[in-house]
DNA sequence: CATTGAGGTCGAAGCGCTTCGACGAAGCGC
DNA sequence: GCGCTTCGTCGAAGCGCTTCGACCTCAATG
C-alpha cells in the first residue's frame, strides 16, 4: 500500500505538503495540488485510517449502537440507519455499527473507552437507560435516538409522540368516530419504559379524555398472529368499536386478517390508522394505509448533525422533537352510522 | 485518558513490559503482571485502538457488509450479525456494520482501502457480485456469506438449498402429498441472480421431477399481503394443491390468511413448511410451525471463524455449505384423501 | 523603499502503541 | 564449573499520519 511519503516522493513535494492538500488545513497552489493529485491516482493512494486517527486525535467514525432485542433491525430503524450514514459521510465520518444488548452497558463502556469512534448514537432510549452513562463515563460525546426521561442539555433526536397520537385521536374523532382503540408495542416494552410507548400511551389515554371519550389502549406483541387476536378479542368485547390506531409495525398485518374475518370492510365499517411508521411499511400495507410517517432519516440524520456539532464545539446543544406526517389514504374513513 | 506510560510509572516498569502483560507475547512474571494489572485497574487504562492499530498493523475489526436494499436486516440477517459478533468477540475482534448498497461497490473500496478493518464478510452475496472483486482489490481477505456462482478457493459459508428443497419435497411426499407449490422471494431476488432463490428455485424443480411431480414454483414480494394474495391466487388456480413450500418471512403470514379465507384448515387440508426462517420468525407465527431452521448463528460464526483463520494464514480456505434442520410440528401433515 | 502580511512549502516532533534486539539472571546438561 | 538456553525486562525504533514553527517569496501598504 501507497503511503503519503510515496505520493511527496513522486510528487516531489514534501510530505506535509501532500498532507495539507488532502485536508486543506493550509493553502496549497494550484499546480502542486495537480501534481499531489496525480501522484496519488497513479499509486491509488488512500489515508490509512489508525495513523490519521492517531495524529489527529480524531477517528472519524460516529458508532450507531442499536439493541438487540427483539426480532430485527425493523424497517423504521433501518430509515434511521440511512439518514444517519448519508450525513456522516457528508461530513466525511463513516458510520458503524455497534449491535450492543441494552441489558450489558459494560460493553458499550469498553467499546467507548477505546476510543475507536469520536461519539456514539444511542439507539431506541429507555426512560431511564444505562448505556447513555456508560458511553459518557468513557469520556466519549454521544447523542440520543429517542430520549432518556431527564436528557439535561444533551442531544437527542425524538418523535413527538404526544402530537402523533393528538393528530391520530383528531384526524379519526373529525371522521366521527368515539370508540378508538390504541394498539401499542409490547407490553415488555412499556415495562421496560421503553420511552415511546410510554409516552404514545400517555398522550392517547389524554386526547381521548380531552374529547370526552373513554380510552381503550391496549399492548400487543410484534407479530402478525398477536395482533390477529388481539384484535379479533377486542372486536367480540367491544362491538361499538369503530378504529384501530395501531403502532406496531408488524401487529397491523394481523389486525387487518381480524378485521376481514370478523367481516368489517375498511373504511367503510372499520378504520385503521398506523402511527410512526416507515413508508416502507405502508407500502408492504394491501391497499393504500392511512398512517402518520415516522421522520425516520430525518431522526438519524440530524442525530448525526447534533452528534458532530458536539464534537466541533459549535454548542448547539439540545433536543428536536420531530412531528410525524399524516397521510389519510384509503384505510380511513367516516365513522359508519350505528 | 491514560497511556501504557502512565500505567507504566505507577507500577514502576517499562512501557514494553506492559505491552507485554497485556499480549502476552513475552513472558511476565506473576509478580509484575499484579504490579501492572492493578496499575491498569487503577488508571482505568484502555489501550487506545488506533495506536494499537497501526503498531501493530493489525486493526481487530471485521466489517460486515451487508446490503441496505430491501425492507431491512430481517430476523434471519439478524441470527447472522449474532453469531459473528459473538465469534468476533472470543478472538478479541470487534464486528462494526458496514450498510452499503450493494450497487455501489466503490463505497465498499474505499472504506476498505482505509483499512479500518482487517477483513470483510460480505453478505447476502449474488452469484456474480461486484463487492467481492471491490474488497478483494483493496487488498482485504474477505469472506462471503452465501457464495458467488465461482467461489474459488475463497473462504464462503452458505445455505444448503439443495438439500433444504429436497428435504422439504421428502418431507411432504412422505405425508402423501402430490400437488405441493412453492413459494420464493421476489422476482428481483432471481433476477438479480441471488443465490438462495436461484439455488432453491432449481433445487425444488429438480426435486419434485425426480418423483415424477410436476413442480409450481412461484415468486412473491416480501410483504404479507402479497403472500395473501398469491396464496389466494394458487388456490384457487390449482384446486388440487395440499401443500406450500413456503421460503419467505413475510409472506408467510400472508399465506396464513389466505388459507384460512379459502376455508382450508391446516394441516387437515393443507400443508405448510417454510424454509430456511429464523426459529425467530418460527415463533411469530400463530401455531407450532413446521420448518427447516436456517442455521443463521452459525453462518456467522463459521464466517467469522474463516476470515480470521485467513488473516493468520492457518490456511483453512475453501467453503461450508450448511445443513437446515426440519421441525415438523404442526402445520404439516397427512395429506386429505382426495 | 522598507515593512508587513499572506501564500506556499518544508522539516521535524509527536500521537500511543508493538516489537525487535540486547542484556542480566537463572536453570540445565555434562 | 562451563557454555547453553530460557526467562524476564528494558530501551529504542518505528507504524503513517497531522500539525507546529520556520522560512522564503511576492504583493500590498504607507
Amino acid at each position: 500500500m501507497a503511503t503519503m511519503q510515496d505520493v511527496a516522493n513522486l510528487a516531489q513535494v514534501s510530505l506535509s505538503t501532500v498532507s495539507y492538500t488532502l485536508t486543506g488545513k493550509r493553502p496549497v497552489s494550484a499546480a502542486t495540488r495537480v501534481k499531489v493529485e496525480q501522484a496519488m491516482a497513479e499509486l491509488g493512494f488512500r489515508r490509512h485510517a489508525a495513523a490519521r486517527a492517531l495524529a489527529a486525535r480524531r477517528t472519524h467514525v460516529l458508532a450507531l449502537a442499536y439493541p438487540t432485542y427483539g426480532v430485527a433491525l425493523g424497517a423504521t430503524l433501518n430509515e434511521i440507519v440511512q439518514g444517519a450514514v448519508e450525513a456522516a459521510r457528508e461530513a466525511g465520518y463513516e458510520l458503524v455499527l455497534w449491535p450492543v444488548a441494552s441489558t450489558e452497558p459494560e460493553v458499550l463502556h469498553e467499546l467507548a473507552a477505546q476510543r475507536t469512534a469520536d461519539g456514539v448514537l444511542v439507539m431506541e432510549v429507555a426512560l431511564d437507560d444505562p448505556r447513555i452513562e456508560a458511553v459518557e463515563s468513557a469520556g466519549v460525546p454521544c447523542a440520543m435516538i429517542g430520549r432518556t426521561q431527564d436528557p439535561g442539555d444533551r442531544v437527542w433526536v425524538d418523535i413527538d409522540f404526544e402530537d402523533a397520537l393528538t393528530q391520530s385521536v383528531r384526524h379519526l374523532t373529525s371522521l366521527g368516530h368515539r370508540q378508538i382503540a390504541f394498539i401499542n408495542r409490547a407490553q415488555a416494552d412499556l415495562d421496560a419504559h421503553y420511552g415511546p410507548a410510554v409516552r404514545a400511551d400517555e398522550a392517547y389515554i389524554a386526547a381521548m379524555h380531552e374529547r370526552g371519550l373513554t380510552p381503550l389502549a391496549v399492548t400487543c406483541d410484534v407479530t402478525p398472529p398477536a395482533g390477529r387476536r388481539l384484535a379479533g378479542q377486542l372486536l367480540a368485547e367491544h362491538p361499538g368499536l369503530t378504529a384501530f390506531i395501531v403502532m406496531n409495525e408488524l401487529a397491523l398485518f394481523g389486525v387487518a386478517s381480524a378485521l376481514r374475518e370478523a367481516g368489517r370492510q375498511v373504511p367503510q365499517d372499520f378504520s385503521i390508522l398506523a402511527v410512526a411508521i416507515a413508508e416502507g411499511i405502508s407500502d408492504m400495507y394491501d391497499r393504500p394505509l392511512s398512517y402518520l410517517a415516522a421522520p425516520g432519516p430525518d431522526q438519524g440524520r440530524l442525530a448525526v448533525r447534533g452528534l458532530l456539532d458536539l464534537l466541533d464545539d459549535r454548542t448547539t446543544h439540545g433536543g428536536a422533537n420531530l412531528r410525524c406526517v399524516l397521510h389519510p389514504r384509503s384505510t380511513t374513513g367516516p365513522a359508519p352510522a350505528s
